[in-house]
DNA sequence: AAGCCGGGGTT
DNA sequence: AACCCAGGCTT
């Protein structure tokens, strides 16, 4: 779940391992499908880094998952709280998982405002969970404190009244409740712009696919044209990549569709969709992949994407 | 140590 | 609009 909420993934978890129903079965499988099923859920290196660990877990571990911290750390995507959580909750080893829900518990009880997404908290605040941890139920302690956080000690509107911690809470005595915890970086939101073509060669659309270090990886999109503002379309036919992406090429506006804005948690997207029917192709149109309008439920897409093709069809 | 990576629900 | 979510990886 890794940053997202149970709720959200829940449906999500039930197909998945309808699909993928052990770990051979996953590690067989094209990384497409893989990002197919994760599709809409975002942080989608967390599906990549789990089919690579599928994969380690049968070329590695004999197919069955390990069983020490130190093997499972170091699967990829599982850091120290997924370590410990699974280490806990499935081999009731000793280790304090320390997620979001706990570091919001330990800054209040202790009064600590030591920020909490700094390398100093995540080192004082896992301290202070692996001390209080019960070693001989680590699983039903972690999971206990977690339940604690989400269901009492919330984020905005905790419920001290029937708190049974509350005369433990150094944060109460001291009325700092709403001070903590203490956050250090504000993640600044950067504005994109984004100039897509839906472009249809008879039954066909073309796609590409994002493999550079950037949103959305591995995903695929239709073709992209990004500019540094926004741009309407009598501007965007001069630049050099459009001129590139149609040159020699027959090509009629079918629809231009509304602006999207797509607010991811640290970009903006303001994009277009523009529906343009051709006849023929030209050098840079091939290499794209080209595929039938009918085949593209089996290409994994942004929500971005998504919402577009939802809005057409109608 | 700081920045990047999504999408959606709450406040 | 700001915050947060059963965080991890890269730079």
């Amino acid at each position: 779940m890794q940053q997202t909420r149970v709720n959200q993934g829940f449906e999500y978890y039930v197909r998945f391992i309808e699909r993928f129903p052990n770990v051979k079965s996953l590690a067989e499988a094209d990384e497409q499908e893989v990002l197919k099923y994760w599709q809409g859920l975002g942080y989608y290196s967390r599906a990549r880094n789990l089919h690579k660990a599928a994969k380690k877990i049968v070329s590695d571990f004999n197919a069955q998952f390990p069983k020490t911290y130190k093997e499972i750390i170091s699967l990829p995507g599982i850091g120290e709280y997924t370590a410990a959580a699974i280490s806990s909750f499935a081999y009731n080893l000793p280790y304090a998982a320390v997620d979001g829900n706990i570091y919001r518990v330990l800054s209040r009880i202790s009064a600590n405002d030591t920020p909490i997404d700094t390398t100093a908290g995540k080192k004082v605040f896992t301290e202070i969970a692996q001390n209080l941890l019960d070693k001989l139920q680590p699983g039903l302690h972690n999971q206990a404190i977690m339940e604690f956080g989400a269901i009492y000690c919330t984020p905005a509107n905790p419920d001290c009244q029937n708190c049974p911690l509350l005369d433990f809470c150094e944060a109460k005595k001291l009325n700092l409740v709403q001070q903590l915890p203490v956050k250090q970086s504000k993640t600044k939101v950067t504005n994109r712009y984004f100039n897509y073509f839906f472009i249809q060669n008879g039954k066909s659309t073309y796609l590409q696919k994002r493999t550079k270090k950037d949103i959305w990886r591995n995903l695929y999109e239709f073709p992209l044209i990004e500019t540094d503002g926004e741009m309407d379309f009598s501007s965007l036919v001069q630049t050099p990549e459009f001129k590139t992406l149609f040159e020699n090429t027959d090509y009629q506006i079918n629809k231009i569709s509304k602006p999207f804005k797509h607010m991811l948690s640290h970009q903006i997207i303001y994009a277009i969709f523009y529906d343009i029917n051709i006849l023929g192709e030209n050098m840079r149109l091939q290499s794209f992949e080209k595929t039938e309008l009918s085949n593209l439920y089996l290409y994994p897409i942004s929500r971005l994407t998504e919402l577009f093709l939802e809005s057409i069809e109608k």
